[in-house]
DNA sequence: ATTAAATATGAACATGTATTCATGTGTTAA
DNA sequence: TTAACACATGAATACATGTTCATATTTAAT
């Protein structure tokens, strides 16, 4: 105990540049609905267009970015792919930064 | 208990945006510098623009944004404009996702 | 082998945005 | 009131990027 607990330190700078590079990926307003949208299950491509009303070309482009950044995986199944959020850290960063945002609304 | 403890709702739409705008701001790496320049205590202008290398002009439009969707708080002092973090919600947000980031390292 | 279905990719474009430069606004001291 | 300091703002620009359209690739069925 150094008194001092709740010192931060600033991310090392490669961290730093993953932290900011997944930032902006989930800063877009379609991609972050993708990712809601393969949260409860794995979704395919054509579902995810489907379900949120976009293109499947945009969708996909959307997917490889996501992927690039780890931040999704897919699976063959047949003919379709199915997309899922690549572990638990990436559901957890969205489910925790879901709800600081819910609660920041409250004190307004 | 419903046995599906875990499960997720998506935000509402209002959220999303939120989220996806707070997403995107943090998605800078300036931006994002600038942020955790202030964690440990408020910083001048002029201190955020020496410590991190960057224009004064640059540092205030960052600033301005940041303002704007209520991630940072500034406040008078003579001449001077200390910022820091609005509010504990965005060091807890900025602190979670840095720890995720670096526990996603390992299992590379 | 052909055909159809599902997804991926490349080029093109339009829009957004990070940065710089110049200037404006507010505050303190003389 | 000036002058100097600290910060904010507007215009301009170079660059990044989200979206569309057309087309390629992969897989399964006939």
């Amino acid at each position: 105990m150094t008194g001092r607990e709740r010192e931060l330190q600033a991310p090392s700078p490669q961290d730093m540049t993953i932290l900011a590079e997944t930032f902006r990926l989930l800063g877009d307003p379609t991609r972050l609905g993708i990712l809601f949208f393969c949260m409860a299950r794995p979704q395919s491509v054509g579902d995810i267009a489907e379900g949120l009303g976009l293109s499947q070309s945009l969708v996909s482009h959307h997917l490889r970015l996501l992927r690039g950044a780890r931040l999704v995986r897919g699976e063959r199944r047949a003919k379709q792919v199915f997309y899922a959020l690549a572990d638990r850290h990436v559901s957890d960063m969205l489910r925790d930064m879901a709800s600081h945002i819910a609660e920041e609304q409250d004190d307004a």
